[in-house]
DNA sequence: TTTCTGACAACAA
DNA sequence: ATTGTTGCCAGAA
């Protein structure tokens, strides 16, 4: 196992995230292994957004709050990508978040 | 090299 | 229920 195993798992669950779901980053963290290490998935999201094709406005908190969206380009620009996949957000937090989250540990 | 911080989350008080 | 601390991994100072 290389170094950046982490980075490279998280990449890959990510990509994986169905058009239309989303997912938290302790459930990745969770899959990986440790649960504990969800802060380094956000980490390997922050990395992500210069080197490849990741979802990463389809990762969020576990109240399903777009934490990260103030690291997009724009400062709505995730909320806008996440209503363009027919989901609702509402006070930077995605509405139903429960029935569209997406679990690799249960659905990968 | 040591220390702090960061898109989080669980546990203790 | 709310607040504070701890764990995890990687990068910057």
């Amino acid at each position: 196992m290389k170094k950046m195993d982490f980075f490279l798992k998280v990449y890959d669950v990510v990509k994986k995230v169905p058009y239309g779901r989303v997912t938290t980053y302790g459930a990745i963290a969770n899959y990986l292994g440790s649960r504990k290490s969800a802060r380094t998935v956000g980490w390997a999201m922050n990395s992500s957004h210069q080197n490849s094709d990741i979802p990463a406005h389809r990762v969020l908190n576990r109240n399903g709050v777009l934490t990260g969206k103030h690291h997009f380009s724009g400062t709505n620009l995730m909320k806008q990508l996440l209503e363009n996949e027919g989901l609702r957000v509402v006070d930077d937090k995605l509405v139903n978040f429960n029935k569209y989250f997406w679990d690799p540990s249960t659905e990968l």
